[in-house]
DNA sequence: TTGACAATAGACCGACCGGTCTATAGATTG
DNA sequence: CAATCTATAGACCGGTCGGTCTATTGTCAA
């Protein structure tokens, strides 16, 4: 009665995390539910009991639960070291090395599935846009914790959020990890630029 | 004899122009076959008779191709305007409003097909970092002749186009132009503070 | 006119797609 | 034990996938 965690030996999660892999290496196009549920090691009905609506379904699940996480790790990131930008400098290194470390598979959860994603499916662009602002929305308020204004931070958070997508996408087709930290390099020097010319 | 014109009564290109439209909205395993054929009004024959290599041969050729004309269309804004931040400023407020005008499902050509992309068809992995490679290449280019140092124009080129990028794929699921925008204001808006931070 | 070849046209194919359905095993409760 | 309900298991389905094949049309040279 007081019980309130769910009885389940992890099939569902599961499921979760395989579909998290496939979107992180081939998007939802890119691997069919066959391969999924093999990977899973799981039969198609189970897939159907804890999600009746079937591959979009746990798509929107692994989204919102993919975004819970990386939030969780980038506060932690953030709790650690009193500079936010030595923070997303972590950031993204660790994202960075994860795609180097599985020979440029293994990319941003997110972006694959969000540039196949169309209007014609609402449900799918909803939960994208609001993990996509989530993002956003953290950085901005620890850079706001910095020292920021309000719309300076958005700014800035749209643009780290947009050289963390753009450079894993450049460095994913170059297979090599140049691309990205030479964006992000220089993405974080001038910020570093713009916050000692501030108080000179 | 001294005709170096092909005769084609422009269906080859026609399957070109399918394919790029494609790409930029869905990706390449986001339209099938028959939709592509239907949108170039082509029958199928036709395909395999000018791209014997069928689907992924045409991707290559419209990534090919799609990538020359981005690189005049950025040759042009940087033949207008003697600054390269104001030529670059033009050339993502046009990737912006195309993106808005088609109720935000053009992108960019290569994106999607970029995330789709696996080691498994080196072919088309090696396009995609042949056309970033030479988009970074212009960029860094246009930025040396403006008196950057190679290693910082190369940085920057890499940020650059990691914010078109990734700007882009924010503002498609946001359904809003405003993550865009704001990453393109706040990374100019950082180039200019360090250009004129350089000399004082 | 005829032969040769490029280009167009679409019927057809096996493989795989996501999804449905029925059967069964396991746990819980009366 | 019997009843019930969750969870697992996979056979099965119609539709679509990319690709092949044969037939026809158009064009130009001999």
């Amino acid at each position: 009665m007081s019980d309130l965690q769910k009885p389940t030996p992890g099939t569902r999660e599961r499921l979760i995390a395989a579909m998290t892999d496939a979107l992180r290496r081939r998007g939802l196009h890119g691997m069919g539910l066959a391969e999924l549920l093999a990977r899973a090691d799981a039969p198609k009905g189970v897939l159907y009991h804890h999600f009746p609506g079937g591959k979009t379904e746990l798509a929107l699940v692994a989204i919102d639960d993919v975004m819970d996480r990386m939030l969780r790790g980038l506060d932690t990131l953030l709790a650690q070291s009193p500079d936010p930008i030595a923070a997303l400098r972590q950031w993204m290194t660790g994202a960075t090395a994860r795609l180097r470390d599985t020979g440029f598979e293994c990319g941003c959860p997110l972006a694959t599935v969000a540039l196949e994603s169309t209007t014609h499916d609402p449900q799918l662009r909803a939960a994208l846009g609001r993990a996509f602002a989530r993002m956003r929305d953290r950085i901005a308020q620890s850079l706001e914790q910095g020292g920021e204004s309000p719309e300076s931070a958005q700014g800035l958070a749209a643009l780290i959020v947009a050289a963390y997508e753009g450079g894993l996408l450049q460095a994913r087709v170059a297979q090599s990890t140049q691309p990205i930290e030479q964006a992000t390099d220089t993405l974080l020097a001038l910020l570093t630029l713009r916050s000692q010319g501030a108080r000179p």
